[in-house]
DNA sequence: TTGTATGCAAATGGTTTGCACCTAT
DNA sequence: ATAGGTGCAAACCATTTGCATACAA
């Protein structure tokens, strides 16, 4: 549960920036929508609420959302960029419904060992990406019945 | 070392498919390549070799080797996408040097672990992707010295 | 007021595709 | 012979950008 300064239409998300009508619906929407979205996705939704937005706005206001860690792109699908709010404030990975796009947050399985085997080949580690593919509760019983 | 009828210009890397003159030169320039590479920079080394080759054929040929498990995708630089034959023949994944762009076969790190982590959110795992980032020892070298 | 943000439309750039012409098999 | 491959250029499409206008601070 988000505190208040952190709420969809609160400013943090955008950092110092000024905060604008679109802003707010912007991250109102993506506060909305459950698991990972395209951009074009996004942008439908907002139009939805407001009619006037425009799609650049979209791309610009996500690139501050995700500057400030508030959304975190997940991947793509289909060629367009996919992001998605996970909530999770430390450092952790993703867990990706490929049913839904629902997406949980998975803790890092990296550990000593695997430094260690980078070490041997020479190679300092500065970061890395892992992300879970499978299927959630939900849709598994979809496929049962399906 | 790849035998013979795995090298470069074989047809294996293409499965079934005719042999020609552009794919058997895309293959050699693929396995002459090392680290990742982008469609782009295959096709200048593809067309010092073959002037006539066409950009498409390229696109083309690595969508082939893709398929044939003969490259990777490994990621994307630039908003294009990043390919690479590692040459790894198991379940693996990449360890990517940010400094020249090389890269090496790196051990699954799942374990039962994270797998029971997944259950325990009702996720049914199907697959998953890790890619790790550092410097190589050669770049370590390059960093100290600039 | 004034520096930012927005909308629109045009530009960008990677990738794909249609088509008439080649060429392995 | 003929199904499949190629080059070229046009089409596609997600994303970015220039610019005149609108607006938060």
């Amino acid at each position: 549960m988000p505190c208040e300064g952190d709420h969809a239409s609160g400013r943090s998300a955008y950092g110092a920036r000024r905060m604008t009508t679109q802003r707010r619906v912007i991250a109102q929407a993506v506060d909305e929508t459950r698991g990972a979205f395209t951009i074009d996705e996004l942008a439908s939704r907002v139009r939805r609420m407001d009619r006037t937005t425009g799609t650049a706005t979209v791309y610009r206001a996500v690139a501050h959302l995700e500057e400030s860690g508030w959304v975190e792109r997940v991947g793509e699908r289909g060629g367009s960029a996919l992001y998605a709010r996970c909530g999770a404030e430390e450092h952790h990975h993703h867990l990706v419904c490929t049913g839904c796009g629902r997406i949980e947050p998975a803790a890092c399985p990296l550990d000593a060992g695997l430094a260690e085997e980078a070490e041997r080949a020479g190679f300092l580690l500065t970061d890395h990406e892992v992300t879970l593919y499978g299927l959630c509760a939900a849709c598994q019983t979809e496929t049962r019945r399906g």
